[in-house]
DNA sequence: GGTTTAATCGAAAACGATTTCGCAGATTGA
DNA sequence: TCAATCTGCGAAATCGTTTTCGATTAAACC
């Protein structure tokens, strides 16, 4: 079944096309009546305008692009939710491209996405330390950029972060409340924002509560196996930590599945905070303190920051760094002092 | 920066526009030098053909749409991941769209997707009762449409889906195994073929081992919130279960909340067992025993078969049901007969 | 009554790529 | 040597909308 033109569409009419076209789009040229008549029509025959001829001519796709590290995270998987319902209450379509954490991935997709196929783009940033150059080369196209949660402070763009700084601190001092005397920080890689904001607030609350306590940065992988056998090591090293700040949620997993299985006791042999959004952080055994991000918040202003850029034609630019505190949800796996005071 | 046009590349290198074209679609027209010269200029100035262009030109746009209830979940998210690692390798590009288990929102988004925006689509269907006419008449349109995992009956295309009736019937045997007398099979709504499988083949099982044993379909919401008062209702009810299956992840979640709150102890007081795919399923408190599906191989092989239509140039069209099977994983949250006989 | 002005609509030119078709010049075959 | 074929490329039509610019008629003004 071939799909119905606005040509054929204006035969049936006895219109001439241009004239449908207007009274679709509901110009004042065309009277009220012939609106009417159109509508019907175009109801009638279920017509609606062939995308491609329409963003050809009229140079806009109304679809944006979500690009980020993976899908299977709490945290993605809700600043998703949140940014397709942005989307779609502006009647915008969603394209969604995942870079595995892959620097090259990414910069294919930012290079390919820049052709005109969306009309801007949100982005959480992969991790590795390589150059902005594609994001630059991205923004200096003249379409909108937004970074949520992983930004690039490179990249002179409207970003929506938390406060990661505040946070880490907030965690390392809680852990410090609760008896650590050695706490690792883990890590999905360098060169990424976030990691070493929240890092760094952590040290602060050590320089702060316990100055010399130590506190380490390990680098573990994105990738869940490898992370595993990274915390097997340091959890079984000479000097493994009574801490432990999971800088994202799989590394929070990854923690509590090898804690099983060398049979560490949560929260006895180790405290365990993590940044995360799992749904089922209080269900865990025991149930895990986080720091949760406003998620679907994010994803909510995020869009909306693009969908402003998008709407004003060209304003003077002054990018917004728009910050949604987190908040620190304590739970069985850091309580030890609690604990203690209990036997 | 105004993106450069084929035009344009073509007056840089002194060829028509045509020529252009055809050398960089390795048209055999074309000598190999200047298909060289073409290539290397194309790469040098980052010039890649206007998708809209093209698409309009070529009546077919590279991209699919996956369309699902939600992706705050474990399964959806988990088979969105096998799906564009199937589409990014074939160079597709994937829309996006949430029907939040609203039958009305999804025929409105298929509407729209039968202007020729995709190519095809991949689908999993909301709850609902409502009729199967914007996926029949989706589908008379002559472009391609595959289900995964929620599929309906009666539209002929090709179909991935697991084994929910043997599922079922598996869950409800190792419930009655492990001592239910009463089972209640929570769903999410009704008119979804998988819960009809599932509960039937719970009641086949029931039939067999048990016959005489209650065992009930509670409707509950997909809204969550909704979801949990109706949990709680049936928890605290006369004559509440020792055993529930769980028929998608949100259900366990709200269970285990539930009980929690309710202080009901699970395996003692309660078995529970559900169709989930959360990583943390074995770190619950107790480790969840759930019906897993091979969410990512079933979007791998539910976009291979869009592809493979896709490919095909209208064939005898004969829809194929693939069928990947779920595995059962005992955990605490069931295992009532060991933990009697440890005591 | 003649001239503005307004109100509706249509013809035709874009948008940027692809494809058909034809045209040269070179090569081959008899 | 002349026709037939082959190679490599370009001109122009086309995809389906949107938009610009007139054109036509009716109403309004002096």
């Amino acid at each position: 079944m071939a799909l119905l033109t606005i040509k054929q569409l204006a035969e049936q009419l006895g219109l001439a096309p241009s004239t449908v076209s207007k009274a679709l789009r509901d110009s004042y040229e065309i009277s009220a009546e012939t609106k009417q008549r159109v509508l019907e029509a175009a109801r009638q025959y279920h017509f609606t305008p062939n995308p491609y001829a329409s963003s050809l001519r009229r140079k806009n796709s109304r679809t944006i692009a979500i690009v980020v590290p993976e899908v299977e995270d709490s945290f993605f998987s809700t600043a998703i939710n949140g940014i397709e319902f942005v989307a779609h209450s502006a009647d915008y379509h969603v394209l969604i491209y995942l870079t595995h954490e892959d620097q090259a991935l990414e910069e294919s997709i930012l290079r390919e996405l820049s052709n005109g196929r969306v009309d801007g783009i949100l982005i959480s940033v992969a991790t590795g330390s390589a150059s902005a150059r594609h994001l630059l080369d991205y923004n200096m196209s003249g379409k909108p950029l937004v970074f949520f949660d992983r930004v690039l402070d490179e990249v002179p763009v409207h970003k929506v972060i938390t406060d990661d700084f505040e946070a880490g601190y907030l965690a390392s001092k809680h852990l410090l409340e609760n008896g650590c005397t050695h706490i690792s920080f883990l890590s999905i890689g360098d060169g990424l924002n976030i990691m070493k904001q929240r890092f760094d607030g952590g040290a602060k609350a050590v320089r702060e509560f316990r100055p010399g306590t130590p506190y380490h940065y390990v680098n573990c992988s994105p990738d869940p196996n490898t992370a595993r056998i990274l915390i097997q090591k340091l959890l079984t090293s000479a000097n493994q930590p009574d801490g432990i700040i999971g800088a994202v949620e799989k590394l929070a997993i990854a923690t509590y599945l090898e804690c099983k299985s060398l049979e560490i006791r949560i929260p006895e042999d180790l405290r365990v905070l993590a940044f995360s959004n799992l749904p089922t952080a209080s269900l865990l055994k025991p149930g895990l303190s986080t720091i949760r991000q406003p998620a679907y918040e994010i994803g909510k202003k995020a869009a909306s920051l693009l969908f402003e850029s998008l709407n004003k034609n060209k304003p003077p630019f002054t990018p917004k760094s728009i910050v949604v505190p987190s908040v620190l949800e304590p739970r069985a796996s850091t309580l030890w002092k609690e604990w203690q005071d209990h036997q």
